[in-house]
RNA sequence: UAAGCAGGUCGCCUUAUCGCUGAUUUCAAUCUUUUGGAACCAGAGGAAAGUCCGGACACCAUAGUGCAGUAUAGCGGGUAACGCCCGUCCGUCGUGAGGCGAGGACAAGUGCAACAGAGAGAAGGUACAGGUAAUGCUGUAGUGAAAGCAGGUAAACUCUAUACGGUGCAACGCCAUGUAAAUCAGUGUUCGAGGGCUGCACGCUCAAGCUGAAGGGUAGGCGGUUAGAGUUAUUGAGCAAUCAAUAACCUAGAUAAAUGAUAAGGAAGUCUAUAUAUUAAUAUAGGCUACAGAAUCCGGCUUAUGGCCUGCUUUUUUA
RNA sequence: UGGCCUAUGGUGUAAUUGGCAACACAGCUGGUUUUGGUCCAGUCGUUCUAGGUUCGAGUCCUAGUAGGCCAA
């Protein structure tokens, strides 16, 4: 048993390594700086943005400039017509709080331009970590894609 | 063993990695008070919920007077205060442990009473029996929740006693940004408009603007903001609620709103499957673990909810 | 965060000071008609939930549930 476990710690502590070595540059941080908080940014976001759905995430963005040098600014909701109890609605924006985090780096691989975001949660049952995380994935993908080809129009 | 009653108590734990918020120390940059990094420490509840009561605190007169309005209601005590808690009497429900009770006044006045009943509130007088000179004069019956009685009903108006000024941290104070001390109409300056967020009147006070139309700007930051009717322990007073003394401790402060994610291990309970056993149980594997998230802060109440423990009651069975 | 209001058949509304829960439309069933429509008859209720006061509660009181509204 002990051998086991210690094994496996080893194993662990390798492979974070590696993680840490590939992803070196990354950071998984997710400070106050890029939450969107301002009433007014979000008026303008949802007025004049854009939409990606992949169910049951929705992502609204807009390109803005901010003054200071922040990449992004980013907000998550759950409405309160689907999710009644608090308790659920902090769950589901903490987990896709964390799935932006630790899948943010796929959209600032290639992109230098400034984006305000707002991810809104569409379903109407509570989800599972793995799952939120999958479909953040795609809609990154899709969103990196579609920007691009933006890009390459204008 | 089953059903039930009352009370108490806990609200999963540990490690690793990544991440969030705050305090302290330190390093670097800098417009000299901000930004960034590092270390270490701290980081939701018994109900944080409902917002149903009561306070603290802030502003409005150190919160005034009268009416109106609202709430409470045996008696005694506790408390900062309460519609809360404790004790006790009475009523009521239950076989019982126990539960519940807005439990003052109808001998101030007003209103109400379906159906039934002769008769439901001010007079009249049903049936039977008794009695008288005579009479509802007396008793009983029947109707109904209530009937010859100072009737019933106040969770009907009302009366009595007591309490309550209003608005709420989006209170309030300061800083920053921005425009418009603009336009039109009405009204007003000691003969006083209007304000002081009270339904009305009085009184006090500030007093040169105020109201409406159409239109413009901002919608950021800091303080208030967490050391308090504080928590724990011991001793004493009291039937108890609670109070007093002593000692130790410091224990969340977010603001599109922090306290999370992943992996591994463990504890308790429970369900399912398999094996042993076939009364109890044991082992292995897998699953599940409630209600629910601080938002100025406290004291209660109410509601939601997973276990565990203690005491008691009733019935049955065994000894 | 603070304040306020509403709830009656499937839908929209009534019910005087507590005394038989009413109306219209819709649905369903039956009749009339050769068939359909019109018309006629019937049916459809835990008065949001749980307690209390009362002889008696849609109405009065208390607590909850759901929905809605207002205030920078």
């Amino acid at each position: 048993m002990l051998r086991d476990f210690l094994t496996m710690m080893i194993v662990i502590s390798i492979i974070c390594r590696f993680y840490f070595y590939f992803y070196g540059s990354m950071s998984y941080k997710f400070p106050t700086k890029e939450k969107l908080k301002s009433k007014k940014l979000i008026d303008k976001l949802f007025a004049e943005g854009r939409s990606i759905t992949q169910y049951p995430i929705r992502l609204v963005y807009l390109q803005i400039k901010f003054e200071d040098d922040t990449k992004c600014k980013v907000g998550v909701t759950a409405s309160k017509r689907n999710f009644k109890s608090a308790v659920k609605r902090n769950r589901i924006k903490r987990l896709m709080r964390e799935g932006y985090r630790l899948n943010k780096h796929l959209i600032f691989n290639n992109n230098e331009n400034q984006f305000a975001f707002m991810f809104l949660y569409l379903g109407k049952e509570m989800p599972t970590q793995p799952k939120i995380s999958t479909t953040m994935i795609r809609l990154m993908k899709k969103f990196a894609t579609e920007n691009s080809n933006r890009d390459i129009k204008e």
